[in-house]
RNA sequence: GCCACCGUAGCUCAGCCGGUGGAGCGCCACCUUGGUAAGGUGGAGGUCCCGGGUUCGAUUCCCGGCGGUGGCUCCA
């Protein structure tokens, strides 16, 4: 329903002609009310379920500008979607029935052409037009309130046996209690600005970015670069797994059928794009393109498990404005989102295992171990019963508790599913990796291979980011940084992350010289080196490299030369003297098996603006 | 969407119980040529978020907006 509201001081309306067959007889064809709000509507499509709530949106405008008066005006004009006129003169009259308990209420005629007359009050409340919508708020809520009365918790022990998460000893797992706490209960947090957006934004990587719409970030040099690296790291991981890279739009057509059944199961708020006279929305996950390409290409049971795989920039959630926070909850983010069409259950659940053995590796690689995170595993009765030794042998892999929910029936498109889940000094969760086997999409988008007999079926579809977000590992990794440096260790970021990996600092302008040879050594290997030739003091130009989170800082001068030896400050180790060949050899120790990329900066750091 | 807090220099913030504003950092200039977490001096830089009200006078008080952040709801 679209309703135009109009605190008025009078209105004046005359009914002039039929404006179609069947409009309502009436005996007078001329009013006048005096102090009314005066309420425009277009019936819609589905109003007549939402009837209640249409009356309190009413009721509640009418209270805020006082008025006891109500006039509704049926106006077809607000709408392109209409509901036919039965159903809009049912929604009429309920509304005039329910509100005339309250309020004295007129109603216009309707399916009239007619003239009026009308007086705006003009004070700032006095104009308002509201959209009342609850078709698919409705269903959301209704699946949700069932999810909830089915949904069992437990906590799965190393033994496989299932504890209630109420019961459950948790003295030697804090994390995973708060863990559980947040996903059952939500949490009170403290009322603090999360360590990370701070991070991020004085170690120059990112910030909001006022000129957008909130949730959407810009990203410094740094930031893009580290950004760059997560997303090589990633691409390069699920390429050597046997993912075919693709490319996909990111907006599509809202009447689409496939998309639009879908889009009904997924309750985020999208993005709408308005072209001309069409309609479309940006994507919140590259499940879209990858399927209908799917649902085009002719599939063999030879070519599967069948992977296809997309750095999704960007996915779009229009999250709700309250809800954003940093790099840990976005309205445009950056997903790596890998589908894996797979045959049938044993084939899917043998995918399932190694994308789930895939992404402690990959987390790992960011410095993110085995109880940095929570694991939360979620399926519907039914699997479980058939496959309990499966699910204690993922268990096992993380060699922890986990977290269990278990449905009584299938609400959601997926039988099985893990997250690990991120728990920050905040006790706030945030799920990186995830993958789940979706039971219904291949239907939904017809999706089908050819099995050995030539028959043509429906494979089970994998969803698996190994990564999550990777503005979310971004988070993760800064606020696991500010958990260390509150335990008194130095915080830092992987040295294959770390914008510069080594900054050398001449003791004095004659040797920016030989700091720029050893800076082309190291970089001739692929290294991210910079130099520190401001005018400064040496202990300023450490001080300044330290908070930069800089592994290796080098200090050149006299006794360096002589010696031809490089004295290095470790980070968090102290300093040593060495030869620039052992340098050469940490760092590549260090860096081993990850992407590289150059530095994004001029390397001479006068040349360097402030971002910040 | 609801609630709370905030909006003053590029950044972080102080201040004004009403008389058109400060600090530190950063930036610029000069001095200093340095040895492992801040060398010194000086300078430039402001629509005190916007609109209205009260007042002789509002950055300050009041009302209303807008923006930001945090919490709640929500989170496939």
């Amino acid at each position: 329903m679209r309703v135009l509201f109009i605190h008025a001081d009078f209105i004046e309306y005359e009914a002039k002609s039929k404006a179609m067959k069947d409009a309502e007889e009436i005996k007078e064809k001329k009013e006048r009310y005096e102090e009314c709000l005066v309420s425009f509507i277009s019936v819609e499509e589905g109003d007549s379920s939402i009837v209640e709530k249409i009356t309190e949106e009413i009721e509640d405008v009418a209270e805020k500008v006082g008025a006891g008066r109500i006039v509704l005006y049926p106006y077809a004009h607000l709408s392109n979607k209409l509901a036919s006129s039965e159903e809009a003169m049912k929604v009429l009259n309920e509304l005039e029935k329910i509100l005339g308990k309250k309020y004295e209420v007129h109603r216009a005629p309707f399916g009239w052409y007619k003239s009026f007359i009308i007086s705006c009050k003009g004070h700032p409340l006095s104009e308002l037009s509201k959209e009342i919508r609850g078709e698919v708020k409705e269903e959301e809520s209704e699946a949700l309130k069932a999810e909830k009365r089915t949904t069992y918790w437990y906590i799965m022990d190393l033994d496989g046996n299932l504890h209630s998460v109420d019961d459950f000893d948790y003295s030697s797992y804090p994390n995973l209690k708060k863990f559980v706490n947040y996903e059952i209960s939500g949490t009170r947090a403290a009322k603090e600005i999360p360590p990370h957006v701070k991070l991020m934004q004085s170690l120059e990587l990112s910030d909001y970015e006022p000129g957008s719409d909130s949730g959407n970030m810009r990203y410094y040099p740094k930031g893009k670069l580290v950004k760059a690296l997560i997303e090589d790291y990633v691409e390069n991981k699920v390429i050597d797994y046997g993912a075919m890279q693709v490319e996909t739009p990111i907006m599509y057509d809202f009447n689409h059928p496939s998309l639009k059944s879908y889009l009904n199961r997924f309750p985020a708020r999208q993005y709408v794009v308005l072209s001309g006279k069409d309609k479309y929305f940006l994507r919140f996950a590259a499940c879209f393109g990858q399927f209908l390409m799917m649902h085009d290409a002719t599939i063999s049971y030879r070519n599967l498990p069948l992977r296809l795989y997309e750095m999704a920039k960007y996915a779009f959630r229009r999250e709700q404005k309250g809800e954003l926070s940093g790099l840990r909850r976005l309205r445009a983010f950056t997903m790596p989102d890998m589908h894996t069409l797979a045959a049938d259950m044993p084939q899917a659940m043998k995918e399932f295992k190694k994308q789930y053995q895939m992404a402690i590796d990959v987390l790992k690689d960011f410095g993110l171990e085995l109880g940095d995170y929570e694991v939360a595993i979620r399926f519907t009765r039914d699997f479980y019963e058939e496959n309990k030794e499966f699910i204690k042998e993922l268990v096992k892999l993380v060699n922890r508790p986990v977290l269990i929910q278990m449905w009584d029936e299938r609400f959601f498109y997926f039988v099985l599913k893990f997250e690990f889940n991120f728990v920050d000094s905040l006790d706030k969760a945030a799920a990186l990796s995830t993958v789940q086997i979706d039971v219904e999409n291949a239907e939904r988008y017809g999706i089908t291979y050819y099995d050995e007999k030539g028959e043509e079926k429906y494979p089970y579809i994998l969803h698996c980011s190994p990564s999550g977000a990777v503005e979310r590992i971004i988070y993760a990794m800064l606020e696991k940084a500010d958990m260390e440096a509150k335990k008194g260790k130095k915080p830092m970021l992987p040295v294959w992350l770390s914008p510069t990996q080594v900054r050398i600092i001449p003791v004095k302008d004659d040797f920016i010289g030989c700091s720029i040879q050893e800076m082309d050594f190291l970089r001739n290997e692929g290294f991210r080196v910079d130099i520190d030739d401001r005018d400064l003091s040496v202990s300023r130009k450490i001080r300044d490299a330290e908070k930069e989170w800089i592994p290796y800082i080098v200090v050149i001068g006299e006794k360096e030369k002589e010696k031809n030896m490089l004295t290095v400050r470790i980070r968090g180790d102290g300093v040593r003297e060495m030869k620039r060949e052992e340098l050469l050899s940490l760092l590549k120790k260090e860096t081993e098996g990850k992407p590289k990329r150059k530095l994004p900066l001029p390397p001479m750091l006068s040349q360097r603006p402030k971002f910040r």
